[in-house]
DNA sequence: CAGTTTATACAGAAAAAACTGTACGCATTA
DNA sequence: TAATGCGTACAGTTTTTTCTGTATAAACTG
């Protein structure tokens, strides 16, 4: 094998494999493709290098890019007299990391915690009016209960979340 | 509206709602909603059960639970004179939470140092030989420092991950 | 042991997601 | 202003995933 092909082939083993965990992200080995192709590329690209190197269509690229801009991995680049879009990685990934966890489980914290709020309050309410049988009531309790419980993860939970959001966590575990 | 109806839809409320973010778990929420299901049921769920309560069919309720169960958010439960198989939910979620994070990003993490050691050995011996241009060098240079910035970057992700493994998590962030 | 009953493997249908090519709006250039 | 070039909306195609019904093997019952 020529030692250029063997130069290519130690960054695409790298690509590859970060395309193929880029479903950690919630997005699919194509994006990460793409992700891994930017961070190895000297500088910014456009839509249209990227569709020559990847053999996909200019949207996909263009969608793609779109992706990883929302994941605040890639960044738009202003360079004067060029008329396409530049694109570079944003290469913290430490902060990259912290901002997805955030979000992530947070969005997700919140909506379980309004809908627990809401049902335990009408639950609440239930049992203080007098028209529940036994059985009824009982039932109320035991939902009730586990309701509060999953409250008090999402609480917890929370707590985690502000570890990163902080950069507390950086105390914690310092970086290298 | 009937005082039972508003009782079932406090919980159904709920139900829809973790349905709806078990995304975060990497599952489908028809799985999302037979978690749901299972963790108001006051007893262990028999299949035919739960295809009753979803009205969907009894391979997808099997195949929903193995799901569940590699997540070990259900688990299998004997009742003596019971024929049929009997599922409930593993009420730890703090645990849940812990291990479905570290088996998630302790694998992507393996992974891509794998790759990366493999990568960087072959860049570095491609530096040792004296059979590359200037140019080269510099390209491969330039692919070194990021493979490293790589694979510190995992180095911590990877104490982030122990944090949570070994239970560490609990002491700075305690359960309420 | 024959007759049920249970869970699941498997194949196919239905639904969802990823990807492409065309068309169009907007911006820049001449 | 007309002409060119860019990014993306959109519609249609391909691929993947989810879901269902049937068939089957294993386990239980009498």
């Amino acid at each position: 094998m020529d030692q250029r092909d063997k130069l290519d082939q130690a960054r695409e083993r790298v690509i590859e494999s970060i395309a193929q965990n880029m479903d950690l992200y919630s997005v699919t080995s194509s994006v990460g493709r793409l992700y891994g192709t930017m961070f190895f590329e000297n500088g910014p690209m456009t839509l249209d290098e990227m569709k020559e190197k990847l053999h996909m269509s200019k949207t996909s690229m263009s969608t793609g890019v779109r992706s990883l801009m929302e994941l605040q991995m890639v960044e738009k680049v202003w360079k004067k007299g060029e008329r396409k879009d530049l694109y570079k990685t944003n290469d913290d990934w430490y902060k990259t990391f912290s901002d997805f966890f955030c979000i992530r489980w947070r969005k997700g914290i919140e909506l379980n915690q309004k809908a627990l709020n809401d049902s335990i309050a009408e639950l609440r309410e239930a049992m203080e009016g007098n028209d529940l049988d036994d059985e009824e009531k009982q039932s109320v309790e035991a939902d009730l209960e586990k309701m509060q419980y999953a409250m008090e993860y999402y609480t917890w939970l929370n707590k985690v979340v502000d570890l990163f959001e902080s950069g507390e966590i950086f105390d914690i575990v310092e970086k290298p």
